[in-house]
DNA sequence: GTCTATACAGCGATAGAC
DNA sequence: GTCTATCGCTGTATAGAC
């Protein structure tokens, strides 16, 4: 007799990686279970179908990355909103390099999107929640006078591009210095709207 | 009775439409041959397997980015330097706009590349070719004395970043002002390391 | 060179025993 | 709550007719 929370906790963990290694279509229900150590059956007693599994495994992905974008504005001076910016990627980027699979899994559901209108939906939101984060930083920035009121709306769309498109380059095999990377782009896009620059 | 090239090129083309569109794994070879009007047994006299008409797609993918990234640099002046930079940009923005499958194909073979090391090496290389574009564009331009060199490694790399990962959000259904945003990495970058200015 | 017919494996999902 | 057994379906791939 196993213990019900347990069964589930394995089947969300397995599934997470072996979605993530293999695929979606790749990875059969009976492989997951066989992992395990239980029946292919037994799963569907805690999920109705295989989407449904999928599903719950975006809504952990979803939570994911609310967290790993908030940012404390009340903390934010002058003097540390650039260090901040800084230490916004940093540790992203550490953490990235650590666990795959997030990355991994999130490319998935991006292309699962293009054929599924729910997905579509919640990753645009997502995406916005994104870009409103540098928005609001860059924003706030103006707002206790660290930074001049220029061009934000764009400075802050092309810190999230960068921001983005950094995660999906460490899933690939390049070895690039991307925390010098992040800092150059922090460096252009606040270079002549800092105040106070010693 | 069929035509032989013309067969294979309405395989080769309806795959990439349905492959871009539902997913490697979820099109079926019966479903492409349908599509054409041909009998799925037909799709093994010119691939010898899905794997390799999947193969077969690649290629043809890794060509079309080897064009769309080409720059001949004889005519780069610096007077022209900066709008050069621009247009590489824009004509993209453009052409990715029109073709979504060229993208959604992509980044398919960027998922598969993380559990087939031939991919992993092919990819690699294309992004390592893309990086060197733009590392080659901004070497120049010191070169013709248009800007000052200073971190032009790392600038180059920030502009492949960002140039990469427009193509991506273009997918999504974001809405953003690309081009404003691609122009404004320019500006950011080159801000300050620019001569002859006026 | 292209077809029909078919082999064979594996999937998601369900029924019903324990 | 988890199992065994099984259904129905679809996939890739091949053999052999024309």
């Amino acid at each position: 007799m196993r213990n019900k929370e347990l069964t589930y906790k394995q089947i969300i963990e397995t599934a997470y990686v072996m979605f993530s290694e293999k695929g979606f279509d790749q990875t059969s229900l009976s492989s997951i279970a066989s992992e395990i150590g239980i029946s292919k059956p037994a799963i569907y007693y805690y999920f109705k179908s295989k989407d449904e599994l999928i599903k719950s495994l975006f809504e952990i992905i979803a939570k994911e990355i609310q967290s790993i974008t908030f940012m404390d504005l009340e903390t934010i001076t002058p003097a540390n909103f650039k260090q901040n910016l800084y230490l916004l990627g940093e540790n992203t980027i550490k953490h990235q390099e650590k666990d795959h699979h997030f990355n991994h899994l999130f490319n998935q559901y991006m292309l699962l999107s293009t054929r599924d209108k729910d997905y579509s939906e919640r990753l645009v939101k997502i995406q916005q929640h994104f870009l409103n984060t540098f928005h609001d930083m860059l924003t706030h920035g103006v707002k206790i006078k660290a930074i001049k009121d220029e061009n934000i709306l764009i400075k802050s769309q092309l810190l999230a591009l960068v921001f983005d498109n950094i995660t999906n380059f460490i899933l690939t095999d390049m070895t690039l210095d991307f925390i010098k990377i992040w800092r150059e782009a922090v460096d252009s896009v606040l270079n002549g709207i800092v105040n106070d620059e010693q």
